[in-house]
DNA sequence: TTACTATTTGATAATGGTTATTAATGAATC
DNA sequence: GATTCATTAATAACCATTATCAAATAGTAA
C-alpha cells in the first residue's frame, strides 16, 4: 500500500491526513519485521522530532481497527505489529526474538484441512513457530 | 500430574514443597482454561487467605523454566498460563476470551508437514483459531 | 484567502500488570 | 530441637499503555 493509496483510504474513512498519521502508516504498512510501538517510535524521530508515542498507539489502534494491522501479544508482555493480515506463519526466534513472515499455498491447504476438521468459521488466527535462526546457532557455535 | 507426583518432582528437582507451592502447582496444572495469575491469586485465595501475587509469579515462571506450563501474550497485553504443552490448537472465543484446546492426530499430522516444509527444527510453537462460541453466537442471535 | 470547527496532536498524568526488595517464615537436614 | 537457607508476604519500584486536555491543524465553506 503506497502513499496515494493510504492517502484515500483516510479519506474514504473520513480521517485527518496529518504528515505523522501518514508517516506512522506508512512505516507500519510497509515492515515485515514486526515492530513494537517503541521501535516505531524511535525510528519515526529523526524525521518528525515532535512526534509522540501516544500519536503513535492512536494511529495503530486505529488502524487495528480498520483490520489493516494485527496486533501480536507476546509472552514477555511486548506487543508487535503485523501489517500482514492473510493467513501465515510468524517464524520467530525463541534467542534474539526476530520474525519473519512464511506464507505457501501448502500452508494454506494444510490449515484448511485442520479448520474443515474443527468445524468452525474463525474470524482470525494466529500461527507461530519458534525456532533458533541462523544468526543466533551460528554465535553458538563459535 | 497429581498431588504425589507433584511432590516427588519438585524434591527431584531440589524444590522446598510449601504449601502454596503445592496449591499453584496442583491449580493451574489441572485447569484448561489457561487462567491470568490474577485469576489464579482470586481462586486460591479463599483456602490460603495470605497468599501473594508475588508467590503467584514466582511459581508461574518456575513452571515455566522446569517446562511444565507456557505463557501465552495476547494483544490486550494480558498473559495466561497453559499447561498443555505438547502441540495443539488453542480455541479462542473472540468475543469472551473463552479458549480451549483442541488436539487431534490429524492436527499432528498436519503440522509436521508445515514443518517439513518449513525446514526448521522448532523449539516450540503456538495455534490460535479466533472464532464467535457457541455461547456468545446464541447472545447475539436473540 | 480567511475564518470556522471538529479532529488530531503532544505533553503530561494516571493506570495496572509485572518485577524487585527484604525481613520474617518455615521446610529440610541432622 | 536446633540450624540453615530457600521461600514467602508485604511493599515499593518499574514500565508499557492509556487517559486527559489545551494547543495545533486539516478540511470546509464563506
Ligand atoms: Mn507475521
Ligand atoms: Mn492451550
Ligand atoms: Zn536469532
Ligand atoms: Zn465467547
Amino acid at each position: 500500500m503506497n502513499t496515494h493509496n493510504i492517502i484515500n483510504f483516510l479519506r474514504e474513512k473520513g480521517l485527518k491526513v496529518t504528515s505523522q498519521r501518514l508517516a506512522i502508516c506508512s512505516f507500519i504498512l510497509s515492515r515485515k519485521d514486526h515492530p513494537t510501538a517503541e521501535q516505531i517510535f524511535q525510528e519515526l524521530r529523526d524525521e518528525y522530532p515532535t512526534i509522540s508515542l501516544g500519536t503513535i498507539y492512536k494511529t495503530l489502534h486505529l488502524l487495528k481497527d480498520l483490520r489493516l494491522i494485527q496486533e501480536l501479544g507476546f509472552n514477555n508482555g511486548s506487543i508487535r505489529y503485523d501489517p500482514d493480515m492473510e493467513l501465515h506463519v510468524n517464524m520467530i526466534c525463541s534467542k534474539c526474538g526476530k520474525i519473519y513472515d512464511y506464507k505457501t499455498k501448502n500452508v494454506k491447504n494444510l490449515w484448511d484441512a485442520i479448520l474443515s476438521e474443527l468445524n468452525v468459521k474463525p474470524v482470525g488466527q494466529r500461527i507461530d513457530v519458534y525456532y533458533e535462526c541462523d544468526d543466533c546457532k551460528n554465535i553458538n557455535s563459535t
